[in-house]
DNA sequence: CTGAAAGCGCTTACAG
DNA sequence: CTGAAAGCGCTTACAG
């Protein structure tokens, strides 16, 4: 014996009222009487009525939700304070617009079939630089999007900060404290595009490059690395460095996490930062003041970030263009980063 | 001159099948001719249709997502480490289930508002007990329920580990450590309930009544504080700690993440770890490892928490009975806490 | 202020 | 293997 579901139509006809009127009642009282408002909402707290979601959402052809495309897998994604605090910025603001929060990650390796499913009417990307294919379906979804430390384009909103300023303006600082035998350890390139991308990654080497330049740096003695943006990318990337002959007096990272993972492998081996090794990270994650050292980075601001992309999406669904923003970053020394001669 | 959206229709019309034979095709191929499929598949392919999920789920009366109720703001959630291994777990299983997942914070501060309108199948929640509004409109939705570190109940499937004998086994081995003089900081109850619960914080508290039991423990020596379950908690509680007038020789917290606030004041202001003040926490998160010196905690399998919660909640849905697990945990011994005499 | 009715686009039990 | 048709429960433009 299983209850029927109370419907719109079981408040109608009980409460006296159309359709229409109930509807009226809970979503824009104000188009019929208080008299009308009050025997309809009582009669519904009576059945225990609310407005089934679901039909809801398909009259109103809304999914009502905000997409956010993660640039790695779940766990990878999770275990970096960046992203997360990103996500809590698109978040919050879309909480307080009463919209969700849909987070997508790839089906069976697939983004494209990831995102024809999902239940959401627009989209924010973080780090990763798309191909025609999704560029399309997103075109064909007619999905809003904004993309997060991606490449700025006319057709979508777009959120950076100036990467090429920021990590020239940490390089000089390396540079200014005498360091010359360095280690960069990059991001592996999220794009899901073949063609080269001219993405943050090359924005910040461009950056290095300029600094190189202007201090008359020696390439030879720089080495390069590229690891997966986790504590555990950090860790692997460690060990590699340490097997090299010659030890770097600085690792330049492209992110805290990256760094801390480095710094917790060389602590273990005995490794003084910074008076034998100098670490510094980018991003500016809550932990890098609880490492010890603390860490030297840029910091920048990621809730804002995804607060920011959140507001720019909704004001792509309320008809206005999309807004193309920089936002500010800064040079945050600390601890980890030691000047030697 | 707006393009109008390809439906079903279009598909059924151009390919010369019906509806019903292009929705199968989609879904279950194996009820139609290879050759219909292929048809269907093609046409669609080149007009980009896709089955709408707005009306595929409408028609399903399914969201295909499941929910995790908060237990704090958006903000101290994704600050707290533990909740986020847990919602990972969630997100993890419910994606290889082809599910969302659906966070839900408080709407105007309601938690019943923003229930009833939350596009779910089911619900999460964590740490927190509910009050009967809650738990009947729990019931009038039918949303199969799963409570991750509460309390359990016939009705709903829970997850727990075994809370006192953590905290018991924590408490010995501080008391072990010969550590009389203690400060412990509680958790808020997050009940959403007026009646006195009996979750983890009374379990927990009951595992360290048995301990000073045990160990002849003067009650008078210990001083109980209660702080928000955040980084920033724990700096808060640890400003308050040091303005006693006697300090104690152990700091027992119920959190990682308070903890590590705790520690980060404790150094700044000159005070060392373990020499001066021990410091224990719970949990186990990443960071327990790379804060100096590393923490003594109780290890709880977050992941697997949310992973498993996540797995009773597709058996619920469907029609298996609620089940109500308990997981394993371990103390963990590092050099936070230190033995004195 | 009020109500009848169209429309949102699928899925699937059922009959053939 | 194939198709006609019912059903999912709302919102809102429109007429009164």
């Amino acid at each position: 014996m299983k209850k029927k579901k109370v419907t719109i139509n079981d408040i109608a006809r009980i409460s006296g009222y159309s359709k229409t009127a109930v509807s009226f009642a809970f979503n824009n009282p104000s188009k019929i009487s208080k008299e009308a408002v009050k025997t309809i909402l009582s009669t519904a707290e009576k059945l225990g009525y609310f407005p089934d979601p679901l039909a809801r959402r398909f009259s109103l052809q809304r999914h009502e939700s905000i997409g956010f495309l993660l640039p790695q897998t779940y766990h990878y994604s999770f275990k970096n304070p960046y992203i997360m605090s990103i996500i809590e910025g698109v978040g919050t603001f879309s909480h307080n617009h009463f919209y969700n929060l849909t987070l997508i990650a790839p089906i069976n390796e697939s983004v494209t079939t990831a995102l024809q499913r999902a239940a959401i009417d627009a989209l924010i990307v973080q780090g990763l630089n798309f191909d025609t294919e999704i560029a399309s379906l997103i075109k064909s979804r007619k999905l809003p999007t904004v993309a997060i430390d991606g490449i700025p384009s006319l057709d979508i909103g777009s959120v950076n900060i100036d990467d090429k300023k920021a990590a020239n303006e940490l390089m000089q600082e390396v540079l200014q404290c005498g360091h010359r035998n360095l280690a960069i350890v990059e991001l592996p390139d999220l794009s899901y595009t073949k063609e080269k991308s001219h993405g943050i990654l090359e924005l910040r080497s461009e950056g290095y490059q300029e600094a190189f330049d202007r201090y008359n740096v020696d390439k030879e003695s720089i080495s390069y690395y590229k690891t997966e943006c986790s504590f555990t990318g950090g860790v692997e990337v460690a060990y590699k460095i340490l097997k090299m002959p010659k030890l770097p007096t600085c690792i330049v990272t492209m992110s805290d996490i990256v760094a801390i993972g480095i710094m917790t492998v060389l602590t273990k081996n005995g490794i003084n930062i910074p008076n034998q090794i100098s670490v510094v990270g980018f991003d500016n994650i809550g932990e890098s003041i609880y490492v010890s050292p603390r860490l030297t980075t840029v910091s920048q601001p990621s809730y804002e970030k995804g607060f920011q992309a959140a507001q720019i999406i909704f004001e792509i669904l309320k008809g206005e263009k999309a807004r193309q923003i920089k936002l500010p970053h800064s040079l945050v020394k600390r601890e980890s980063l030691k000047k030697i001669d």
